[in-house]
DNA sequence: ATCAATGCAAAAACTTTGCACTGAT
DNA sequence: ATCAGTGCAAAGTTTTTGCATTGAT
């Protein structure tokens, strides 16, 4: 299952992309830092991956299609696996959780835009950061 | 007017901020990133400002409501100076190039989501990545 | 005179790179 | 056997912090 994804992305199958790949599908999280990969791989595996060769294997993720980076906090990436649809996020700046959500009437105004600016839209998104019900209850 | 705009923004008039503020006001370009406010400031004042005080300083105006940082690129912040009117941005992947767009639609559909998720809804924003006219003919 | 602002240098955080070694096919 | 993949340590970038000095009110 994994090792095929890796060979139907052209890449070849080893050890650590297997075990990095393995954290990204077998994790309930969606969304996860290099720190999330590196930690996770240390409580599951006994077998760790040098930060060089995770930065390396989600770097070739990404160019392959199997997933995308996502630049939420500003001071670090955040990964997370293609599932096939495209959506957009929502931010608690509180705790941090994060939802998905999928809009086509703003995915089309934004075609509409970048076709009145002349531009080929190659990525589009629409992000919203706020307080979570849960966090606004604490308020 | 610039000593006026930090005043009225409650922060200290000093040479630093004033001209690092005079770079934002008084240039054709409308986005900075720390490394061009250095080089402009040593540029056009004999004077240049400290990095350190430059971060200081566009923190507290961010912080003042004075500027917004963006995160265009992923490694490095970038600034605009707030002149009232809220904005998205469309960028061309190849050269840089950033536009301004503004759509009232998508505001609403954005807080209509957030409603929709139990979020108190803070900031927004829709951004486009996409080639621009000028870099489309020269391909 | 006081307390915030500044400059400098050091540190911090995240990411990339060089190079010798390991491992997949 | 070959060539890509890996680990480690070092370097690179961007941003932050500590501390002594300067400067605004």
């Amino acid at each position: 299952m994994i090792e095929k994804s890796l060979k139907n992305a052209g890449l070849k199958v080893t050890g650590p992309r297997v075990r990095i790949l393995g954290i990204l599908k077998n994790s309930p999280n969606k969304h996860f830092s290099v720190g999330d990969i590196l930690f996770s791989l240390r409580k599951l595996n006994s077998k760790s991956v040098s930060l060089a060769t995770i930065y390396r294997a989600l770097t070739q993720f990404e160019s392959a299609g199997l997933l995308v980076k996502h630049n939420f906090e500003g001071d670090h990436f955040t990964f997370e696996l293609k599932n096939g649809c495209y959506h957009d996020h929502i931010l608690c700046i509180k705790c941090g959780l994060v939802k998905a959500f999928l809009d086509r009437e703003i995915k089309e105004k934004q075609q509409d835009i970048s076709k009145k600016h002349g531009f080929r839209m190659i990525e589009h998104s629409s992000s919203i950061k706020g307080i979570c019900r849960t966090c606004l209850s604490k308020e």
